[in-house]
Parts: C-alpha cells; structure tokens; sequence
DNA sequence: TATTGTTATACTCTATAACTATA
DNA sequence: TATAGTTATAGAGTATAACAATA
C-alpha cells in the first residue's frame, strides 16, 4: 500500500491533532470531562469573571455551543455565574470546581508530558512557534 | 484575558489542526466533497484494487465508517467496486472519479502550499517528522 | 477462528440561522 | 445598531456493538 499523503504536512497534522486529542479524551474521561470542557475551566480558573462570550472567543468556540457546554458545568456545579449587567454574565469556579480544576490541571500535564516526549527537545520551542503561526490572525 | 493554554503543545496542535481542515473543507467544498472523501480518492488512485479495509487502515478510519463513506463516493460514480474474493471488494476510481481526482489533487495542493507558507523554510521537514512521530506507533 | 463488510446507534465538536433582551 | 446569550438544527468525524458471510 502506497501512502500519497506521507508528504503532505496538512495531513500529517490532523493525524498527529487527532492521536493527541484521543489521548486526552481518554485521560479527561477518568474525570467525566471532555476535552473541550476541560480547557473552559482551565480559562475561567485563568480569568474569575470571564464571560460566556470572552471565553468563547478565546477559545473559538461559538457562543451557541459555549450555552450547552457551559450549562452542564453548572449542572455539576463545578461553575457558577454572577451577573455583571444585564446581559453579561461572569463565570467562576464554583468551590468543586476548584478541586476538580486542580485534577484537570494534572490530567493535563500527564498528557502534555507524554506529548513532548515525542518532540525533540532542540526543536520544540521552534514547534510550538510554528503550530501558533499556523493558526495565528483567526 | 490571560491564555492558560499558549504554552501546551497539544493545545497548540489542536487549534493549528483546526484551522487548516477548515481551510480544506473550504475549499473542497467547491468540488462538493468533504476532507475524509477527498483522501479517500487519492488512496484510492495510488492504490488501484485496495480494499475498503485496507483503505481505511491506512487511513484509520473504522469499517463501520468506511461503509457509508465509499457507498457515497460509489453513487456519484466516482469510484466502482470490484469483487476479489466472496468477501473483500477491491476499489478503484471510474471515469469520472480520475477526472474528480485530479480537481482533488490541485486543491490539496493551493491547501498546503498556503500551510507551508507559514513554517519556516529551514524547519519544515523537521516539523514534519515530528508530527510523524506524534501519531506514530497507531 | 479470524476477517470483510454492513447496520444501527451514539458521542463530540463545529456551524448556521433565528430569536430575545440589553447596551 | 451592536452585543450577550439562547434555542434549534444540521453536518462531519469518530466510536462501539452486533451481525452475516466468507477465508
């Protein structure tokens, strides 16, 4: 079987996105938290009073799907919301939050961790460079 | 707003793979195809009579995905079946399909000569064994 | 027994349109 | 008018379990 794509650094980044990604879907799983509501509690616990909208943006996420995401934080009482007018609401960590944060914030390193491992060390400055280009002016 | 995340690897990885599969599915959008299809043609094409599961182990994608996948690109004649024993069916592109293919082929093409723009010239085969070696070992 | 291909189903992330309430 | 948040819906990729037919 001839591979046409081994060349093509596209391709070779999804792959690549793709392994990493199901490692610490994996590794989140333990802890009943996907990828994406992982990394929304590691930015409030980063910003106290953030919004729905600021962290959305952060992240890239839509605020359509921010609404469901974060809903089930609060259902777990992990975040809680302090109106700031109106409108904006801030979220924070509510205190299971906290403790639950903190498990992320290892749950993360590990994964990070067994990902670097991978890099070469001389290069991974340069690497983490060229991802943020990669996606930089969205 | 403070970035929890501008120094994780796995994260950069994730927002980079991101950005360039949405630059891909833009564009493959013109040929009314979507990514998973597109690499599907050209395994195909370099691959002529590889079966349904051996396409998608190179690509990894499960059987159960590869299904419907090929039964789509087989309805829009763009690749026919060809039994090789009573149970395995070997694939290849139809007329129209090698036509589609090579539309594919200068697509994929525009897609990452603007990806390999923004990696430094000096580190570019570098970046990609890297991310060889991220998923390697699957 | 192991493999090929299929069906059905569910999950995660993402995208869009339409809407309200407020600034 | 623009923004914050919500609702509903759809698309794309992936995952698992179960199955029939064949090797």
């Amino acid at each position: 079987m001839i591979d046409p794509l081994t060349d093509y650094p596209g391709y070779q980044l999804r792959r690549a996105s793709a392994a990493a990604m199901a490692d610490l879907a994996d590794r989140l799983g333990v802890l009943d938290l996907r990828p994406a509501e992982a990394t929304v509690l590691l930015v409030i616990e980063a910003n106290p009073s953030a919004t729905l909208s600021e962290v959305g943006r952060l992240l890239r996420i839509a605020s359509a799907n921010m609404t469901p995401l974060i809903a089930r934080l609060e259902g777990r009482n992990l975040i809680e919301r302090e109106p700031m007018d109106g409108r904006s609401q801030g979220l924070m960590l509510a205190p299971l939050g906290r403790s639950l944060t903190r498990q992320v914030k290892a749950v993360v390193a590990d994964h990070e961790a067994a990902l670097i491992e991978k890099i070469p060390a001389t290069t991974r400055d340069e690497f983490l460079r060229t991802l943020r280009a990669i996606w930089a002016g969205e």
